[in-house]
DNA sequence: ATGGCGGCTCGCAGCCGA
């Protein structure tokens, strides 16, 4: 089973680039976040034809996550439970008996900024959330972007990019309480040679320059992560013209 | 040097992302 998440930004924009890659890679379950869509406006006809069900929550403008699936779609549920959010940056649902839950997590803009703050409560109520789902599915597969960088091998220049967002204590602490319930970042089952990167800024050449962050992850549970065979980063369609500024993440399984 | 790029909006400039 080949489990994936990419952050699009913009599903409309990118539709042509992810339906090429669904057809290239074949993934068996694909996470989106940014989709920046209303429900209204998913293109669902367009992701059918191309042998995925779909489930997805959105919204104009901002947010907005899918869950895509070869296999079919039991037990959807948008948010988290219990915790009021108008930002749609949660959905989850099983396949072949695995747990799959998208997240979007907040950016959190500046250290200094209410949307910080946003971040660090969502995080929190995330891990309530996570740890009750660990009770109930033995296969629990979190796949999302965390705007996280879990450590400073994750930044392209921990010095250059300072203490802000993405790296900061509370952050990263934040991370880790995820992985003290237990749960396993599937990036570090496997030795990497070199730094590994996820995203990299529009900006100043940086994916030319290879300057990016590894902030999008794939967090399974202990019963995954022995069946966990690989993982990867694509980053073929960030060479593409008008590319997300995130690139695809892949781990596959022997379930 | 705090910009830079790109996507969004009852747009023509400003917000936001990371």
């Amino acid at each position: 089973m080949k489990l994936s998440t990419w952050n699009v930004n913009s599903l409309k924009v990118r539709l042509p680039h992810l339906l090429d890659w669904l057809a290239l890679n074949q993934p068996d379950v694909v996470c989106l976040q940014e989709t920046k869509l209303e429900d209204a406006n998913f293109p669902r006809a367009a992701i059918e034809a191309a042998g995925y069900q779909v489930a997805f929550s959105g919204q104009k403008t901002y947010n907005g996550v899918a869950i895509l699936s070869r296999e079919p779609l039991h037990d959807v549920s948008a948010g988290i439970p219990g915790w009021d959010d108008a930002q749609q940056r949660v959905i989850a649902a099983t396949v072949n008996g695995v747990r799959i839950v998208c997240v979007y997590v907040p950016n959190g803009q500046s250290p200094d900024s209410d949307k910080y703050q946003y971040k660090l409560a969502w995080l929190r109520s995330l891990t309530a959330y996570l740890e009750a789902a660990l009770l109930q599915y033995p296969s629990l597969a979190v796949l999302g972007d965390y705007n996280i960088a879990p450590t400073d091998r994750d930044v392209y220049d921990a010095e250059d990019w300072g203490g802000g967002i993405l790296v900061s204590q509370a952050e990263r602490a934040a991370f880790e309480a995820l992985l003290a319930l237990g749960l396993r970042d599937s990036f570090s089952l496997f030795e990497q040679r070199s730094p590994v990167f996820t995203w990299w800024d529009y900006r100043m050449a940086a994916f030319r320059r290879n300057r990016g962050l590894r902030i999008d992850h794939i967090l399974v549970s202990p019963t995954l992560a022995t069946a966990c065979l690989n993982w990867a980063v694509d980053k073929a369609p960030r060479k593409l013209e008008r590319p997300s500024d995130h690139a695809p993440v892949l781990a596959a399984f022997t379930v």
